[in-house]
DNA sequence: GTAATGTTTACCAATAGAGTATAATTTATG
DNA sequence: CATAAATTATACTCTATTGGTAAACATTAC
């Protein structure tokens, strides 16, 4: 029931981005170092930031990263989401197969799961980037 | 950002407790044939639902496991803490240790995660097993 | 062309997850 | 008291995931 470690990484440099004067490119060192995120690691986190349409990259000389879209309209489940796939918070919620009683109807545990699931996305949602900012 | 199966099972086997009639004690191998648990397994899990105070054991002939308390008073979030300890959707929320910027107050990560898992938490802890009984 | 950047793929060690096995302990009952 | 039936405790195994590193590649400004 925790965010693994590529996604707290991943929501702190989202935040730096979006500290930063608009449309102004950060290189993944600057993030790194800022952020205190292991830059190798970074680096294989940011391409599916960029896959889920947060981020946009430049490569060569000057390259970096930039936010894709204004941070206000970038939420938290967003990135999340673009990290780790989509949240599941049982796995018989994305997947019957996992559930040793195939996803029975009979399964009260699992629809109190599927409410609880929908309204934590629902808070993952209400949270986006623009609110971090002061 | 799930759940684990032991959890799962757990869930299981309380909301199976509590569809019995009330005192009833339900032995291991009925809990695990009725929920598709694996029975070894579950005799893991469910220590950790008597030092909860959510399940009460007998030991020997005629012994099993029976709910410590109504099904009314236990939640989800009980069990899920139970099996799983304490919630944490960020590991910087239990332990600054893991937080490379060591918890730092400037992180606004982590007081919105916070929020977050108080709400989760909160979520949890609305849901009892009576509910589930129709 | 070259240096500076991100991308891709492959790799690795450590840990956690899921489950099994075995021996020990408790207890009802004949 | 002996025995069978039940839980408990401990240790073990196997696999997948996590967190991270490394090397080769692709792109671009100068």
């Amino acid at each position: 029931m925790t965010l693994n470690q590529a996604t707290d990484y991943a929501l702190r440099a989202v935040l730096f981005l979006a500290k930063q004067p608009q449309g102004e490119v950060s290189e993944a060192q600057i993030i790194a170092h800022q952020e205190i995120v292991p830059m190798r690691f970074l680096l294989k986190i940011m391409p599916s930031l960029i896959k889920a349409g947060i981020v946009k990259s430049f490569r060569g000389v000057g390259g970096g990263y930039t936010l894709a879209k204004p941070p206000g309209e970038i939420t938290f489940l967003d990135v999340v989401e673009a990290v780790e796939g989509p949240i599941a918070i049982n796995k018989c919620l994305t997947d019957y197969a996992y559930c040793t009683k195939h996803g029975a109807p009979a399964c009260e545990i699992h629809s109190a799961l599927a409410d609880v699931q929908a309204k934590l996305r629902g808070e993952l949602r209400a949270l986006n980037f623009q609110d971090l900012i002061r």
